[in-house]
RNA sequence: GGGCGCGUAGCUCAGUGGGAGAGCACUACGUUGACAUCGUAGGGGUCGCAAGUUCGAUCCUUGCCGCGCCCA
């Protein structure tokens, strides 16, 4: 017998450990393999491995679980394959800062190979926290196959890639400004800088003229220490203000560096004073300015961000936030300073160190992004990658169409060494390893020589791209290969279309080609209560575990499912999670329930050969919902399939049908209480198996548990085959349950209104009855008393005096409450009710008088308005004549 | 500035060219042997505003207001 209440924490642990043990996540089972099994993969977005699990994460992982629970029900061989990426910055950011707190040598005393060695150490013994929060959270991913991004394969797979794309001339070295982080001392990305929205200021300065120094020329800037970098002043050729004084020169003031004024259409006449300095080593705008214009390029940063030797010297050291102020202060005593204005920038910041990125000129790695682009683009406009929901695809061509060079190298530690070898004379050799660099050197100079090999990494998210090929074996032709690739579909937020599709296509297909996943399915962010976006700088976090350990993985699993709307983001609220504990909890009892009647499960039993109205309905409702889940969860509709076994199993099976089976179960017809039993421990397997794929661990227990008395099972429910209902659907016996709900539904509404006594057992006259009614209240005479609280049921041809009347299809029900309740509270219910059918009736009489709806509405709208109408107008006659009979007047009943 | 999206019950959110929905919260009643993490019944919304298309608009179009995100 299953204990009163269900224990999430206990049975959760119990059940994945006994998952994991049996085997049941592995990939290529043999008897599907033999039974000829469809292949379904997906890959998982790899988290850093020095991440932990966060909401965002727990929603992405509890999509892809469902449906890899659902095709795996389904018997497909699926695989849904594991694993964590090295994130460079951040690792090596925390191995850094633990040296710092034990107070160890930093990772320059140690040395490369020792800090490296330092980094294993904490992988094995720290990483990968989040693959055992992914665990909690019921993920069956396949364990055995678990890849990291470091690993030798996937490392071989990089090298592979990066010579491949470098002898194809896609990867090449160049020298521009990149982003750099001055507290990390590394170049980034574009997508891993943050903008950030700033109050500052727009500083006008005086740039006195050469020839004239009582002249000036006013710029304007947002960053006044940049100016001793400044090489000239821009202004726009048809600005009027300024066309003499193009060709003119500047004297750079505080550095005395003579500088031209130039015309270039980057100066916009419109912001600040239409003049604007120009600072080409420094500001992405004015290296390109500085392009055209052929500009000197002067460096002032040292790689910290502070003043470099190319500054006067009263400048040199500075930080570069102590210069800007000192600058300022400076050119204001020099009279130069004209006016400071408020402005709001977008200031960038390095997502992972928090400090403002400077723009710095470096020799990097990059990779032809636009090339790769145009295969990547095109697969998607032919539909052999397909964007769930559809609107996604716009920004994903947005950004590939104006894609960047990809600067892919970091000054880190921590990565793929970069596989570069340079000869002295700075001749760049690159190969798989060094004996292939040599033996290339020795080919170029005509004899061996000393190489040195590049000190950089590469960016994690070059590994990333290779994921999908890479995790099953490539560069190997290995088995895993043949069948999984491509994968089906890769789900993620929509934050990282950039990061993970846009690349993992590119690479995917020029190495595959072939797409590697047939569908990204986008989902929402989540977010906070209030709407904002969850970040650790907020604080307004919410920890999956945290509720996990509140409410059980089953709940929230549920509650992101039940939420994951299509184009909507996720506002979190814990009250949702709560009601969806207590579903489960209801599940449990009705378990429970079953259990108590002996409602066990009959070996071979085919809900076709049921025989009684009710279980025959129960049945119908168990295929059509089975449809809606189905569909939902192919269509990725989480939410609605999630929506559908959630009414079915707490309205339907719950509210209704184990309502009405209570006097069959408690009767003495052994027969139909055989069939019952059986129909009831059929329809409860059905509701663990649709729900298994939202709801895995306690399906999964109460499966077995349904299995204590009985059939033995099988298999495990994850294991278990997918529903397939058909030909269940019964329309005699839904109009017949139907009428029955609709009976019960309204006696008890009529005694709440009327304040009756919940207690209290009610005479009923059922009056003007037909023949199939008549039958009906025969049959379900003592699920009627029982369920509405009646006292006797009769027919009669005429309603008894003062017996309070509804109306139910042609007949009326007259409870007999005389003594009970207030006729004038009764009066006054009839009068409200024939109230609102009066109002009915007039809008659909105004519709139906109006000769453009009928001319022009399509017949079948037309003729539904008439039948409505006519419907009401007899209910409302009803309900009349009730009133009468009770001796109210009609006429009273128009407001 | 360009792009995307959102504004529906007190809150969190579904949904639809033809009768406004759910969960939570709220109100009343209820301890009838599955379940108070529950049951029964109920209150509550000019579907952001305005115009247009249409026989008919919460839904389609346009504009406006408010909010969010992405990209420059």
């Amino acid at each position: 017998m299953l204990e009163k209440t269900y224990q999430p924490a206990e049975v959760e642990r119990r059940i994945y450990r006994h998952w994991e043990e049996s085997g049941a996540f592995k990939c290529g089972r043999p008897e599907r393999l033999a039974a000829g099994a469809e292949p379904y993969c997906i890959v998982i977005p790899p988290p850093n491995v020095t991440g932990s699990l966060h909401m965002g994460h727990a929603l992405n992982n509890t999509l892809q679980d469902i449906l890899i629970r659902f095709e795996r029900m389904r018997g497909k061989d699926v695989l849904w394959q594991p694993g964590t990426d090295h994130a460079g910055i951040a690792t090596q950011m925390v191995v850094e800062r633990q040296l710092m707190e034990k107070g160890e040598p930093g990772r320059r005393e140690m040395g490369r190979e020792a800090f490296i060695e330092r980094v294993w150490q904490w992988k094995e013994h720290s990483g990968g926290t989040i693959v055992n929060q992914l665990k909690r959270l019921g993920a069956s991913c396949d364990w055995s196959r678990e890849r990291f991004t470091m690993d030798e394969g996937l490392s071989k797979a990089v090298v592979k890639v990066f010579v491949k794309l470098y002898n194809e001339g896609l990867i090449y070295k160049d020298k521009r400004l990149v982003n750099w982080d001055p507290k990390l001392l590394t170049a980034i990305s574009d997508l891993e800088v943050v903008p950030v929205e700033t109050k500052g200021h727009l500083w006008h300065f005086r740039y006195p003229l050469k020839e004239d120094p009582s002249r000036f020329i006013t710029v304007a800037t947002t960053r006044p220490e940049t100016m001793l970098g400044d090489t000239a002043v821009a202004v726009h050729p048809d600005d009027e203000r300024y066309k003499d004084l193009i060709g003119k020169t500047v004297l750079l003031p505080l550095v005395d560096r003579e500088i031209p004024i130039i015309a270039d259409s980057h100066a916009d006449p419109e912001q600040g004073s239409g003049a604007v300095k120009i600072t080409p080593a420094h500001d992405f705008n004015d290296f390109e300015v500085g392009r055209r214009h052929n500009l000197e390029l002067i460096n002032i940063f040292t790689e910290h961000a502070t003043l470099n030797d190319n500054v006067p010297e009263a400048y040199r050291g500075l930080d570069r936030f102590e210069a800007r102020d000192r600058i300022v202060a400076d050119l204001k005593a020099l009279g130069l300073l004209e006016k400071i204005e408020d402005h709001t920038l977008m200031v960038p910041y390095g997502d992972r160190s928090n400090v403002v990125i400077e723009p710095r000129l470096t020799d990097q790695w990059y990779v032809n992004a636009a090339e790769l682009a145009k295969p990547a683009i095109e697969a998607v406009e032919r539909g052999e990658m397909r964007f769930v929901p559809k609107s996604w695809e716009k920004t994903y061509f947005e950004w590939m169409r104006n894609i960047q060079p990809w600067c892919i190298s970091r000054q880190l530690w921590w990565g793929h060494r970069i596989p570069a070898w340079y000869g002295d004379d700075g001749k760049i050799f690159v190969a798989h390893d060094e004996a292939e660099a040599q033996a290339l050197a020795e080919q170029y100079y005509g004899e061996p020589r000393a190489l040195k090999r590049d000190e950089d990494v590469l960016d994690t998210w070059f590994s990333s791209a290779l994921w999908p090929f890479s995790t099953l074996g490539w560069p190997d032709e290995t088995p895993e290969l043949q069948r999984y690739y491509p994968t089906n579909v890769l789900i993620t937020g929509f934050d990282i279309i950039f990061f993970w599709i846009a690349r993992m296509m590119m690479m995917g297909l020029h190495f595959m080609k072939e797409v590697p996943f047939r569908t990204a399915y986008i989902h929402a962010l989540v977010r906070d209560e209030k709407g904002a976006k969850m970040s650790k700088s907020k604080g307004n976090i919410i920890d999956p575990l945290a509720l996990i350990d509140e409410y059980s993985a089953d709940s929230l699993r549920f509650t992101l499912a039940a939420m994951a709307a299509q184009g909507r983001d996720i506002k979190l609220s814990k009250s949702r999670v709560e009601g969806y504990r207590n579903f489960a909890t209801k599940l449990w009892n009705a378990a429970r329930f079953t259990q108590m009647n002996e409602c066990v499960r009959v070996k071979d039993f085919d809900p076709h050969q049921a025989t009684e109205t009710i279980n025959r309905w129960i049945a119908g409702e168990a295929e059509k919902v089975l449809r809606e889940v189905t569909t939902g969860i192919e269509n990725h509709r989480y939410n609605e399939a999630a929506g559908a076994i959630y009414r079915f199993t707490w309205n339907v099976f719950c509210d209704w049908y184990l309502e009405l089976t209570k006097p069959i179960l408690n009767g003495t017809d052994e027969v139909l209480k055989a069939e019952t039993r059986a129909m009831t421990a059929y329809i409860l397997d059905q509701i663990l198996k649709m729900l298994h794929p939202f709801m895995p661990f306690i399906t999964e227990e109460l499966w077995g548990r349904m299995a204590e008395h009985g059939e033995p099972r099988e298999t495990d429910l994850i294991l278990a085959s997918w529903p397939d209902l058909s030909g269940l659907i019964d329309a005699q016996a839904e109009a017949e349950i139907d009428w029955l709900i609709r009976m019960v539904t309204e006696i008890r509404s009529v005694r709440s209104e009327l304040h009756v006594p919940a207690g209290a057992r009610i005479p009923v006259v059922i009056v003007g009855a037909n023949a199939t009614t008549h039958d009906r209240v025969e049959r379900y005479e003592p699920t009627l008393k029982r369920m509405a609280g009646l006292a006797s049921i009769i027919f009669e041809d005429e309603p008894p005096q003062n017996a309070v009347q509804l109306v139910l299809d042609e007949s009326i029900v007259a409870l007999q409450l005389e003594g009970v309740i207030d006729i004038d509270q009764e009066l006054n219910r009839l009068r409200k009710e024939i109230d609102k059918w009066e109002a009915e009736i007039a809008k659909l009489d105004k519709k139906l008088a109006n000769e453009q709806f009928i001319s022009r509405a399509p017949a079948y709208v037309v003729e539904e308005q008439r039948e409505r109408r006519a419907e009401a107008k007899a209910l409302q006659d009803r309900l009349r004549a009730a009133l009468i009979r009770l001796g109210g007047s009609a006429d009273q009943s128009s407001t």
